[in-house]
RNA sequence: CGGGAUGUGGCUCAGUCUGGUAGAGCGCUGCGUUCGGGACGCAGAGACCGGAGGUUCAAAUCCUCUCAUCCCGACCA
């Protein structure tokens, strides 16, 4: 399929637009693929459609092959789905609601389970129809708190996303791996430097789950991974486990008693008041967890992680106490809390802090703090739990090597579901025996939009984007620097077709510019391929060749051109990593 | 929802402090010259200064309210 610039809606900037912050946002609004209509919504002008359609494509084609099969979900579900599945109370202000002229309630579905398992329980009653896996590419949409990141984090977004269904956990899991293992050819095809890491399951619930993380220093999350080249561990580092390195037992320390520290709110100003390192101080964390009152303990120098928190408490809601809720549990200020003598329902204390003695904490009164605290004999009632964010060079939990952290921006998410929609829905099937049996499920999205911006949040330079030949709207943009030289253009049109004849799609650039222009607008879409033919050159019977993530270039001979081109366009695909063009 | 910032031709901004009736660059239209890395000259078009109310002889500018967008935080595939 070729294309021809002059006939192409692709308003290009020469300035980004104020809003635009983060550079994936800015060179997508500037090559013209986007634009924001309103907050966290955009439309997808014509090269930002065909490079969605062409992840798209690659989603499909690997889902397919893997099992799954497409089908198309409605974007607009009744309340009532939402209601048996408990989802309506608990989903929260990110479900947009609304009621409809008969006054019935409605959301527009930010995820798909309830409408995926409503069919299924339909339609599906015996073993013999599993497994079952179906998938959409549809758009969903989420009301955000805090849309951001252009198309990083929008309330609309194109997201793929599947459902298995297994007559058991076995089943289940070859799912959930038959999954893991399409998503990593899928990431590999999209020549995405990424990694699955171990997550959290979060709000949709399930067993387990892995994420695929688009590696980019700007992206939102935290990944622990092992730096030993034996071991693959990686983790989100809402998840990652800490290693507990126990503090020497029995090591004994004076009488619990209380000093002043006037002003010292923080644990550095504890530290440098007190004259002790951070590490030996206890922090004491107040939170309102479901309505109760919750004190958590870490070390003066860890940082508490909320997630792990959430998951040792069971707990739906945890959030920071106000200034108020300390003053009426601790009896002081923020920043004088300590574990002896506090008046909330729930103790909870980091491992690390297990055996510790000698420690500093808050008094409970303004302006004091206490010392020689030994956990073991001064805090009664005290639970344990992992409850710290590991740290680079913390040791892995595996294999004990050291750990290293690194961003990276979630574009796909797999979860074993287990029972719980399936539970809550009732649905069912006969096995063998004639027995009842609840299906077990499994869930995968693949944030489709979110790709493109990752993929250019990982490759681009001044000039603009890069992408690559499997996500580009065009894998290569024909220059024809013809003037007022009917040849150029006659002899590039034959070069297009020839183009289009071994499978590429072209940008033809026929129009009457100046040379630079074109140049810049080549460069800023990205183009993985720039092929330029100008008067001189079809004199010399040569045109030039440029790799747009490499920057090479290479004149290729106008004679034998097929075979010369087929070799740089090899090139190209593996400066990104990829195997040679497929038909 | 807290904190911070910004709204002025299509885009990026100046003008606001110190009120006097709107500017620049880019883009756009026409003509001419130019033509391998965002050319140049000439001539044009294009703005109820986010909205409402108020103060004033006079408001882009001062006051009040409001809407929108962005950033930080809380929150979240």
């Amino acid at each position: 399929m070729s294309m021809r610039f002059s006939r192409l809606y692709a308003p290009t900037l020469k300035e980004a637009p104020r809003d635009a912050e983060v550079v994936s946002h800015k060179l997508l609004a500037r090559a013209g693929y986007v634009r924001q209509l309103t907050s966290g919504i955009y439309t997808f002008l014509p090269l930002g459609l065909r490079a969605l359609n062409k992840v798209a494509g690659i989603v499909r084609e690997e889902m397919n092959r893997a099992g799954a099969q497409e089908v198309l979900l409605p974007m607009v579900q009744p309340a009532e789905l939402w209601k048996e599945t408990g989802r309506w109370e608990f989903y929260g202000k990110e479900l947009l609601r609304f009621r409809d002229r008969k006054d019935s309630e409605f959301c527009l579905g930010p995820t798909h389970e309830e409408v995926i398992t409503d069919l299924v329980r339909h339609e599906v009653r015996s073993y013999r129809q599993l497994p079952l896996n179906l998938y959409q590419v549809q758009t969903k949409f989420r009301d955000e708190i805090r849309p951001r990141f252009g198309l990083m984090r929008c309330r609309e977004f194109t997201m793929k996303d599947a459902y298995s269904f297994d007559r058991d956990e076995a089943g289940a899991d070859a799912s959930y791996r038959s999954m893991y293992d399409a998503y990593t050819r899928i990431f590999r095809r999209l020549g995405l430097r990424f990694k699955a890491v171990e997550a959290d399951s979060g709000s949709i619930g399930g067993s387990f789950s892995h994420e695929f993380m688009v590696l980019a220093d700007t992206g939102e999350d935290t990944i622990a991974a092992c730096t030993s080249e034996s071991c693959e561990y990686a983790a989100n580092l809402e998840k990652a486990e800490a290693v507990c390195v126990m503090a020497e037992c029995g090591e004994g320390c004076g009488a619990l008693s209380r000093v002043a520290t006037p002003g010292a709110h923080t644990v550095e100003e504890v530290a440098a008041c007190l004259g002790v390192p951070a590490s030996k101080i206890v922090k004491t964390l107040l939170f309102d967890v479901d309505g109760k009152a919750v004190a958590a303990l870490v070390r003066g120098d860890r940082e508490l992680n909320e997630i792990k928190l959430k998951n040792a408490l069971a707990a739906t809601d945890v959030r920071l106490a106000t200034p108020e809720q300390v003053q009426q549990w601790s009896g002081a200020p923020v920043g004088f809390a300590g574990p002896v003598g506090l008046a909330v329902d729930v103790l909870v204390a980091d491992h690390e802090l297990c055996n510790a003695t000698g420690m500093v904490a808050g008094a409970n009164e303004a302006d004091a703090h206490v010392v020689n605290l030994d956990m073991a004999r001064d805090v009664k009632a005290v639970r344990f739990a992992d409850l710290r964010s590991v740290a680079s060079g913390d040791l892995c939990p595996r294999c004990r090597t050291a750990l290293t952290l690194t961003k990276g921006i979630e574009v796909g998410h797999v979860f074993k579901l287990g029972l719980k929609y399936s539970e809550a829905m009732k649905a069912a099937f006969l096995d063998e025996d004639g027995k009842e049996r609840t299906m077990v499920m499994g869930c995968y999205g693949i944030g489709v939009s979110r790709i493109i911006a990752s993929a250019i949040e990982q490759n681009h330079d001044a000039d603009g984007l890069m992408l690559p030949p499997t996500i580009a709207p065009f894998e290569a943009a024909l220059i024809a620097l013809a003037g007022k030289d009917a040849a150029v253009l006659a002899r590039a049109e034959d070069m297009v077709r020839e183009l289009e004849g071994m499978g590429l799609d072209v940008l033809f650039d026929e129009r009457d510019e100046r040379p630079g222009v074109k140049f810049k607008d080549a460069d800023l879409m990205g183009m993985p391929i720039q092929l330029v033919l100008g008067g001189k050159g079809l004199e010399r019977g040569v045109i030039e060749a440029k790799c747009r993530k490499t920057g090479t270039r290479t004149e290729l001979p106008l004679d034998g051109f097929g075979d010369a081109f087929a070799a740089f366009r090899a090139g190209v695909w593996r400066a990104w990593g990829l195997e040679s063009p497929g038909r």
